[in-house]
DNA sequence: CATTAATGTCATAAATCTGTAACACTTAAT
DNA sequence: ATTAAGTGTTACAGATTTATGACATTAATG
């Protein structure tokens, strides 16, 4: 890997997390605490891939990104904005402005890493990210933010979509509850871990005949069966 | 759980309280009333996590948070302040010097339980042991909680796959029962000895023919042979 | 605003796991 | 062969863990 990966957001906290996950993931993380040095950092070590918030004092992270993209030596160096949940409204604008992707706070250091991943193997070869995954008769969709079974469209919830997804994701591989509320809810939820069960509930009542997919592991949390 | 959390606080009804939530959410609290004898605590008993008043008497929190983060043995150690609402600007400067979360007085007990619990998922490092161990036709897979002889997978419990785990990653060296206990079930574990054996008995109950793999050291405890 | 939907919490029921004690069997040494 | 300590077996009550239903609270929508 041994990626340079550039951090920009001025929470110290922040950056902090980000920076020790990077690392323990084989990256290389650069940090800067406000979008003037980030946008010289970006031009002088040419990282791989730019971590940015988008709440940025001073310069904001939306012409940060404007910057970057303009210039030649930078355009081509992916962008993943971290929103705070109100300023949702603002991913489309970053989206067209050249964000390859988006991750809003709260958020699990160990989702952002996989999203890392996931841009950075997108933007190398051909585009054959797992945007969509099928396990039998279950079909997740991310773009559309759809889940069929037998082609016909599950009304989930943000919430329980989230974390069908994740199950999918990891099929086969038993998730803690304390994982997937990390990984589901944020990294600084404090909720309760019996919450889970109840998402799985309800997650299982929507899933009608399919919900045999999702195996209860006594003791240790819960999966998605890896056979079809 | 079972996990060490100490409580550095200089008021007394602020330990009770907290010592008792922790107790009853299957931590094992340890309590210090001023900086000198927590940071003496944590040396000793090197808890899982630290809960430090920022307001303390003589040595004051900031200085036990800093001296804590320059010791090696404890430097890893997760901290959560707890700060009175008028010190919030120090919050900063407590994250900056080590601290991982903080909670501003007066907190709810459960709230402060939930960011413990919070801070020490995410403080778990990702896991490095060795994912998939397998040892003849015997093959144990972290990831899935599965254990397989001859593809078939077995139905094991909790604490069955975790004494498997253990045996098998110490392949070849002997563990005692007290050892076992101790890794399998925690420190502190009020337990029998012969408990031990009879989870032996039903693992091997359940491991059938591959059960000769799990030797009996007469005297001494359980192994599992070397050998293919 | 009013209404609906989504979410988190809690209490209780149901499932299942675990620790223990008592007894049977094995082993090693005398 | 006898003995004593060590280990295997068994059954079961108590403890945990999970599922479920109902509720309170918050967010979203019109």
């Amino acid at each position: 890997m041994n990626a340079k990966i550039l951090i920009i957001d001025d929470e110290p906290d922040v950056i902090d997390i980000v920076a020790m996950n990077l690392k323990s993931s084989g990256f290389v993380p650069l940090t800067a605490d406000n979008g003037q040095s980030g946008l010289t950092k970006a031009r002088s070590e040419l990282p791989a891939l730019i971590v940015l918030d988008l709440m940025l004092p001073q310069i904001s992270g939306l012409e940060v990104c404007k910057a970057l993209k303009k210039e030649s030596a930078t355009a081509q160096i992916p962008i993943i904005m971290l929103t705070a949940k109100s300023e949702e409204v603002d991913r489309v604008v970053g989206l067209e402005l050249g964000a390859d992707d988006y991750v809003s706070k709260p958020f699990s250091p160990r989702e952002l890493v996989l999203r890392i991943k996931s841009v950075l193997r997108r933007s190398k070869g051909p585009t054959s990210a797992a945007e969509r995954i099928k396990i039998g008769n279950l079909l997740l969709d991310h773009a559309r933010h759809e889940v069929c079974v037998n082609d016909e469209i599950l009304p989930l919830t943000a919430t329980e979509f989230k974390l069908l997804a994740i199950l999918m994701e990891r099929r086969g591989r038993v998730q803690s509850r304390d994982r997937l509320l990390n990984d589901v809810w944020g990294y600084e939820s404090v909720i309760d871990t019996r919450t889970v069960d109840t998402h799985i509930r309800r997650l299982r009542e929507k899933l009608g005949v399919t919900a045999s997919y999702i195996e209860t592991i006594r003791g240790v949390g819960y999966r998605i069966s890896e056979a079809v």
